[in-house]
DNA sequence: CGTTCAGTGTTGGGTTCTAA
DNA sequence: TTAGAACCCAACACTGAACG
């Protein structure tokens, strides 16, 4: 604790020391022989010198490490957009953008720059947003006032222990899941665990699908997530019959509907990338939950947004059929 | 006008250094 | 001896200038 605080004489001291230095370089180069080595020697006392300027500028100066400099640097001045250059003033570190990112997923810390703010445009809704992080460019940053996610720093440290563990991204998934029981977790959290950019997402299916486990998101049954938000709701995997449709009766339903939705007739070959239609699914007409078989009797053809509506209507078996007469 | 290339910044992976 | 700080590297995205 009694750790060298720096007072105002010292940052005075230094800024003499720094410009006498300066002065002896000037004299150097005005005298016309010294060759560019010499210059560039006389130099280097200078640069650091000059660093020892900047990271004593806040009153915590050496005495805490150049992150936590950043820290307080950014703390003391949220919801401003921080250029990069001031970031390497305060922390005397050429790697402080290393150090922002720990600040940042390692301790939950709400700092944004230019790209993650881009990706978290495409993701979520910003429209609330205090200030204009849509300004912000790449070697900018913007500390929020929300303060520290604990819960994601949390997180970021499991899924590190995870993410090391020698098992299938499926099971690393699994495992994190079920450590998070009822948590908010976002795709970028899976994406991290998973070291692995494009199969994630599939292997999150695959859990939810063909294993039976409770993973919800905004179009699997809790529709007031934000998108890219996934909820492990219990530790409970659904019962085997009720999971797996068998692919000859999948194929019989399917011959038998036409390969279209019932319900507005559409196909796989009309896919679009704007129109929100972009599988066909059957629909249980009773449903699974309710003892429902996986049978051809009980499977109706329905493209996915005509199956989210039977969904959220709770629609039951005969007013399905009824509905899907109606054209 | 599209392509190529250099420069810059971010990120995730890692190693080395150092102070307690 | 060890945890945290500092540093290094490769991959990638983006931008603007040069080029054909």
């Amino acid at each position: 604790m009694a750790k060298k605080k720096p007072s105002a004489f010292d940052l005075l001291k230094t800024k003499e020391e720094l410009t006498s230095l300066l002065d002896n370089f000037s004299d150097l180069v005005s005298s016309g022989t010294a060759d560019v080595r010499a210059q560039v020697l006389e130099l280097i006392p200078a640069f650091y010198l000059l660093r020892k300027l900047g990271t004593n500028i806040l009153p915590e100066g050496d005495s805490v490490g150049a992150r936590e400099r950043i820290l307080i640097y950014l703390q003391k001045y949220p919801e401003k957009i921080i250029s990069s250059d001031e970031l390497l003033v305060v922390s005397g570190i050429t790697d402080y953008q290393r150090r922002i990112r720990e600040l940042r997923s390692e301790m939950g810390w709400p700092v944004l720059s230019g790209n993650t703010i881009k990706s978290m445009l495409k993701e979520g809704d910003w429209d609330n947003m205090v200030a204009d992080v849509s300004a912000i460019k790449p070697a900018q940053y913007i500390f929020l006032q929300s303060g520290q996610d604990k819960e994601a720093a949390y997180r970021w440290k499991l899924s590190n222990v995870i993410r090391r563990k020698n098992i299938s991204i499926k099971d690393k998934l699994l495992e994190f899941f079920k450590n998070n029981i009822g948590r908010s977790i976002t795709g970028e959290e899976l994406s991290y665990l998973a070291k692995d950019a494009t199969e994630w997402a599939r292997r999150v299916r695959e859990l939810r699908t063909e294993e039976g486990w409770p993973v919800k998101t905004r179009n699997t049954g809790r529709p007031e997530l934000p998108v890219g938000v996934y909820v492990f709701e219990e530790d409970k995997q659904a019962e085997q019959h009720d999971r797996k449709i068998e692919d000859s009766t999948r194929i019989k339903v399917l011959e038998r509907d036409h390969f279209s939705c019932r319900k507005c007739g559409w196909n796989l070959n009309m896919i679009r990338p704007e129109d929100p239609r972009q599988f066909l699914e059957l629909h249980h007409l009773e449903y699974h939950a309710h003892k429902g078989e996986n049978s051809e009797e009980n499977l109706i053809t329905i493209c996915n947004v005509h199956h989210d509506y039977i969904h959220k209507h709770k629609m039951k078996k005969d007013q399905v059929l009824e509905w899907v007469e109606e054209k």
